[in-house]
DNA sequence: CTAATTCTGTGACATTGATCACAGCTGGTT
DNA sequence: AACCAGCTGTGATCAATGTCACAGAATTAG
């Protein structure tokens, strides 16, 4: 798959000619990463844009004890880097391969040009932060209000919007994060989340097999959980 | 002060000439609110963008049991309504006015042509969300992993950065807010709050006087806290 | 195929902080 | 000035969940 056809995948980029796409694509630099290997570090200065072509990224926070909070997981046709291209601050949060992972980078003027070349990108780049912004919301929400074990139901429901994949009305998330993982998002403990998952499961809510979770009945789930 | 006045203290219109901010001041329309009103309900369609020109509203979420969660306390020349006109989706939270507060409103349309008209508000704007976005993820982080004392300790730091005002070293915030509405700011509970706030007292680090706050050292607060 | 590493399950225990209950203040109103 | 509503302080209690410890699975590497 070229440049291009990455690029058209982007939410940002799809109002875009071909033609545009292909310029702007000229300037993009391909980087591979090895799973655990740090993208971007906390507090480095923001210089570069990102696009994940393959592979999976978590965006996380730590704690001066080293413990970790993770913010989003990213995949393909995801982008990062844009929040200090934007208003200038050091980066906020680390970004991490969590397996083997292809990106395109931008520099900083390459990215700034774009927005003030085509509105429709900033418009749409927009409508991206906004989305952004409300699930952050939600999560403080839930993280306010709520216990360990809808914490993690709504981390599920996170999931398997961002790495599920629906079949006859019950979605399968294959290659489920390590329980560590759903611990740093749903911020609780690693042993609560294997206490819970197990709960799920009697209750005849999600079923695990291997690395894959099933939620029988995503509505009904994220009624009970959202 | 005129309206024309007004828009030019908000961050997203500081770039504008005078003929085009008087020519968006035309289309808004102001209004009133009484302390306690709500002024945007939760699930309701968003077709409004505000812009406060005195008093201050807090933006919340209610869970289904009618607890609380305050994601932001804004004051003068801040706005809010934004999100559901860029992306489409209905609120996400409601806005209720935290004392007798005056705003002026500008419709859909007319927001979106200002975003169309005037590149330059669209970047301001995607600036502007981008420190959101950092905020949220900063009190994301803090709910995951800091304590009650932690987090109401970083609660007092976002409302001295909103509302508070430095004198001679030490930052001062009036008419702190109450400590119900602290604890919804910090995922907390009032009981909590108050001995919380007795503490940091006792250990020196802030004064309390009838309504008002002070932090007796903001750099090394921030130190301990964040 | 085996070893080694990493992840997961689970009991026991400690601790935080929510909740309840109620008394004491304070500030706004008539 | 007195009253009332609503805020604040504080003790007692208790449930939820973090932490520790370790055994058993599972995955990866050699």
């Amino acid at each position: 798959m070229s440049k291009t056809d990455h690029l058209r995948n982007v939410p940002i980029f799809t109002d875009l000619t071909d033609s545009d796409l292909t310029k702007i694509a000229s300037n993009m630099v391909p980087r591979v990463y090895e799973k655990g290997q740090m993208i971007l570090l906390e507090e480095s200065m923001g210089e570069t844009f990102f696009i994940i072509t393959q592979g999976a990224v978590k965006v996380t926070r730590l704690s001066a004890d080293g413990r970790e909070v993770i913010l989003a997981m990213l995949g393909e046709s995801d982008f990062f880097g844009e929040m200090s291209l934007l208003d200038g601050e050091g980066r906020s949060a680390n970004i991490v391969a969590n397996e083997y992972a292809k990106v395109l980078t931008l520099s900083r003027s390459d990215f700034l040009d774009c927005l003030e070349s085509y509105p429709k990108i900033a418009i749409a780049l927009l409508e991206e932060l906004a989305i952004r912004l409300r699930k952050s919301d939600q999560q403080i929400e839930s993280l306010s209000l709520s216990d360990s074990e809808h914490r993690i139901g709504i981390t599920l429901i996170r999931l398997a919007g961002e790495l599920g994949t629906i079949k006859q009305g019950h979605v399968t998330v294959k290659n489920l994060p390590y329980q560590q993982d759903i611990a740093n998002m749903a911020g609780t403990s690693r042993e609560t989340v294997s206490r819970t998952l197990k709960l799920l499961e009697d209750k005849k809510l999600v079923r695990r097999k291997n690395r894959n979770l099933t939620i029988y009945n995503f509505d009904a789930f994220r009624r009970v959980f959202a």
